[in-house]
DNA sequence: GCCGTTTTCGGCCCGACTGTTTTCAGTCG
């Protein structure tokens, strides 16, 4: 093995044996090695493990020796393979978050069990290192803005992150005083659930007055390209923005093409061919003739369609719709009427149950459903059956002073690997209402994992499933499930399915919507928020409804305060 | 792990800084 190599092993070595708790003198050992032999020149090492003169080389003693010469002659050391084995992958890439080394990352994966970076980031959003000893508040954050901070750098972002970023650059091209017209396209103005970047569309009289603007804003670190009509940007947070800059007639052909998707695009394309007609980013053509379109709607009119909002254009049916006007009327924020799914610091949300009770209050709800974690889940501080019965008599002192709110009295239960709930019928039947979630053992065998959660669905007292895939988005896969048997189970046992608001979830996936809504099941959007300011992820999950085709009489947390009251009293 | 002897085991670079803890541990450069 060449040097460079060798180097990169004996470095690496050094953090599995810290990350294993060893010496820290005993991993400098190898660190010094590494650079030492780094350092050497070409055929140094080579020579010096054919001599066997390695041992005169400072810093290289008996163990170092014997382990270099393995590595030199046979190319691969067992030593190294079998230390590798021991530690879980994931716990280098958690050693790549700045202020977490070592210590730290072992310590979290021998007290929380964390083995990769998605893990360790839905452990900070559920508050798990503010009580761990040697961690608290500011770690957490730390190692929050840290992920955030690397994840960025990868690539890939979370839609409200790149929501956010957008929303602030559109403010500042804003500015330009000779703006005709600019929208979000692509795949955020899609709401797709994952972004790789951030696409604008304008409408100016001098193109190259504006992307010269918009390559020099504040936001922008790095311009890729600067020309009349396009520039490429890298933003400071790490995420690319493109500009396209067009004329003002050809606008809303152009907001339609960059807004895609690439499928939604060239079905629309055969679709104008057969009508003898040719689409482009710059307008419909008759025999090379323009057909004014003042904007979207009017350009799907001419194609003979209805309007089609952007989150529905995947190809996924909504160019047929729009044909026979059979579009559903989708899901507006101001349709939710309330929240279910929310922790205090019962387990481990950051809120009293009454700083969340008035935030519902002012924030316009009508009720609240208020699921603290269940006594399994450890991790999260989950209630006993005294701590259910001392929240239950909270409740019902604040359901006294605000009357004017519905507070629902609720638990998130685990579900054991056996699909049991874990508390007895007894405790279970007090509340007004159960969701039931998978929290560990998510890498079950498909046909198990089925069974677990439909036996779960046909408990009795279950009224929703809680984050069905278990996913965690840019991290961790749906667990394997037959999602066909377990949307069938839901539907036989009447049981919601939850669409999990947190930016990291969205779980379910949009993809399973349509077909959840032709099954008939209800959906209830729950932003399983931690904190006050979560409330808002809410909005996100009605993005993603909306994307799945969904409408309001498909949402559970719709309905008013009276029919919540009867459906949870019917069961 | 290595080194340097006090030849058998104790010391191994360290200061700033942060966040935790209440005197210190961990990270960074």
């Amino acid at each position: 093995m060449e040097k460079q190599g060798t180097a990169k092993i004996l470095e690496e070595i050094g953090v599995l044996l810290e990350l294993n708790g060893e010496s820290t003198f005993k991993s400098r050992a190898y660190y010094n090695a590494a650079r030492t032999v780094e350092l050497m020149g070409e055929d140094e090492l080579h020579r010096l493990v054919q001599e066997d003169k390695l041992k005169d080389v400072k810093g290289i003693g008996n163990a170092l020796n014997e382990k270099l010469k393995e590595l030199v002659f046979t190319g691969s050391l067992p030593y190294y393979e079998e230390l590798k084995a021991s530690v879980p992958g994931g716990l280098l890439e958690m050693l790549r978050v700045p202020g977490l080394g070592p210590r730290k990352v072992r310590a979290l994966y021998d007290l929380l069990e964390i083995t990769t970076l998605a893990e360790l980031e839905y452990a900070c959003r559920e508050n798990r290192l503010v009580n761990l000893k040697g961690f608290g508040p500011k770690t957490q954050e730390n190692i929050l803005a840290g992920i955030e901070f690397l994840r960025r750098y990868e690539g890939q972002f979370f839609l409200n992150e790149a929501r956010e970023i957008a929303a602030a650059l559109l403010e500042e091209i804003k500015g330009f005083s000779a703006l005709g017209k600019i929208s979000l396209a692509g795949s955020i103005r899609r709401c797709r659930e994952i972004v790789k970047d951030i696409d604008l569309v304008a409408a100016a009289d001098q193109p190259g007055r504006l992307t010269r603007f918009f390559s020099e804003l504040s936001p922008v670190k790095e311009v890729i390209a600067l020309g009349e009509t396009k520039a490429s940007v890298q933003l400071e947070e790490g995420i690319n923005a493109d500009l396209r800059v067009v004329k003002n007639k050809e606008f809303p052909f152009a907001l339609h093409h960059f807004t895609g998707s690439k499928e939604h695009n060239t079905a629309l394309r055969h679709r104008a061919k057969t009508m003898g007609l040719k689409i482009n980013e710059y307008g419909i053509f008759r025999n090379g003739n323009l057909l004014t379109c003042r904007n979207e709607t009017e350009l799907f009119n001419t194609l003979n369609l209805s309007f089609i909002q952007p989150e529905l254009r995947e190809n996924y049916g909504e160019i047929e719709a729009a044909e026979e006007n059979a579009l559903p009327a989708l899901l507006e924020e101001q349709d939710i009427k309330g929240i279910f799914h929310v922790h205090t610091n019962y387990s481990d949300g950051i809120n009293t149950l009454e700083e969340v009770v008035r935030y519902c209050r002012e924030a316009g709800y009508e009720y609240v459903g208020i699921t603290d974690h269940s006594q399994s889940a450890f991790y999260a501080g989950g209630l006993k059956e005294d701590d259910l019965a001392r929240q239950e008599e909270e409740i019902e002192a604040l359901r006294e002073k605000y009357p004017e709110l519905g507070i629902f009295h609720g638990v998130e239960s685990d579900i054991r690997a056996d699909g049991s709930l874990d508390y007895d019928e007894s405790v279970l039947e007090r509340l007004d209402f159960v969701i039931a979630s998978v929290h560990s053992g998510l890498k079950m065998e498909r046909e198990k994992m089925t069974e677990r959660l439909r036996l779960a669905l046909a408990h009795p007292r279950v009224s929703m499933l809680g984050h069905p895939t278990n996913r965690l988005l840019l991290g961790r896969d749906s667990s394997p499930i037959n999602m066909e048997k377990v949307f069938q189970a839901a539907l036989e046992n009447d049981v919601i399915l939850e669409l999990n608001a947190s930016p990291a979830r969205l779980d379910l996936d949009w993809r399973h919507l349509k077909k959840i809504k032709e099954m008939g099941l209800k959906v209830s959007i729950n932003p399983d928020a931690h904190r006050l300011e979560s409330f808002r992820d809410t909005n996100l999950g009605v993005a993603i409804a909306r994307k799945g085709w969904l409408e309001k009489k498909d949402i559970f947390n719709t309905r008013t305060r009276r029919d919540v009251e009867e459906y949870f009293m019917r069961r």
